[in-house]
DNA sequence: TGTACATCAGTGAACGCGCGTTCACTGATGTAC
DNA sequence: TGTACATCAGTGAACGCGCGTTCACTGATGTAC
């Protein structure tokens, strides 16, 4: 066969099939078989089926996190408001996929999973690999959330994480039952934007301590 | 050994792997070995793994909706407030397990399960199942959020239910690294009040369309 | 220019393993006459 | 009161299957002398 490029085609299909379905419900047969792969392929290439998924991982974090980093370096200075610091986030992760919305809902899905599936190793490549991004984001959250506490700060970034994955995540059947259902149809900038409103004001909500 | 009830420990124990591990991690002979039953029970009790795992939800979830339906009943009249609906929603879920918020977070991290996992089938249990009293809440949601549109009243209950899920089926990780890295310790039922404060004001941001 | 060797992407078949499920069986309890 | 049969929870061992991984191999390309 010897065809282009078999690493690029056995992350392509990985990617759509473990968003689809799942790590430990993706087979590697199903994976390369589907890419026109040999089964060896796989675990010439990356060694197991634990290192494809971390090399799936790396491809899109990379460069997002990469862009999301030196953005956040240039607006360092001004002192972001909440809703321009998410909006930044926002706008990188769709640039990072060249406004494919398609691809930015396999991305969070994935990132979903991470956190719900396979028992924390993937949560510890994560912070490992990721942490340092993370912790430049919440210094600037504090920054434009001078009035909550550390502790509401850190659950209100973790509900919003959570309303973040788990919509965009299901977005491909909720987009489908939302037009069915209502008589409103809608596309997935929309629902974006329907998302930085209410993770804004979730984050902003009054609290009881203070 | 024919010892107490073989079919609540099986119950017992499958509740507690899946929670920790996911369904398709999850074998019957970790389950049957830790609940000390021999591996044919859960065939000669339940039929096959999927119907165990059905099994499992409805046994949270019948107390749960039987419990939430007449409350939600006897409140008809009142035209709740969106606080009081969500208040009503959250302290049903600590009753049906007798304040147990150990319990709660696997009820909690079990749904979000079944909402990630599974490709559809468990998703289609639930809609057949429970979707009427889905479908009652979200009547009574619409009474105490009178302003919204239909589409962004259907979006911010599904971010709602991903900060949720999200957040509470992590609680038990969370919560360690929340008492690990912050000077102030925190208990599940501040969480739960945390996280009513974010909802309510996620589904109350001012938005752009209206 | 020609020969020998090294490198490397890719292959096909097989490996052992853990999985969900099945099946013939046991042994206790209840029921009919 | 005693015998024969039915029911049913539970058991132990085996079944076939799909899985991730391994391994000896091919064939093309590059390199040394």
């Amino acid at each position: 066969m010897t065809q282009a490029n078999t690493v690029e085609r056995i992350l392509d299909t990985a990617e759509v099939l473990f968003a689809q379905k799942g790590f430990a419900e993706t087979s590697l047969r199903a994976i390369t078989s589907k890419a026109g792969v040999n089964l060896a392929a796989v675990n010439y290439h990356f060694g197991s089926k634990e290192a494809l998924i971390q090399a799936v991982f790396e491809r899109f974090l990379n460069p997002f996190c990469g862009m999301l980093e030196t953005r956040m370096d240039d607006s360092l200075e001004q002192s972001l408001t909440l809703e321009k610091l998410l909006g930044l986030v926002s706008r990188t992760a769709l640039d990072t996929h060249r406004s494919d919305t398609r691809r930015v809902a396999i991305f969070f899905r994935l990132s979903g999973l991470a956190y719900t599936q396979a028992q924390g190793h993937m949560r510890r490549f994560l912070r490992e690999r990721y942490g340092a991004v993370f912790g430049r984001f919440l210094h600037l959250l504090t920054a434009a959330t001078p009035t909550l506490t550390p502790l509401e700060r850190f659950w209100r970034v973790h509900f919003a994480l959570g309303a973040t994955t788990f919509a965009l995540s299901g977005m491909e059947s909720l987009l489908a039952i939302s037009n069915n259902d209502l008589p409103q149809s809608i596309k997935p900038e929309q629902v974006n934007d329907m998302l930085l409103e209410f993770v804004a004001g979730g984050i902003r909500a009054p609290s009881e301590a203070s």
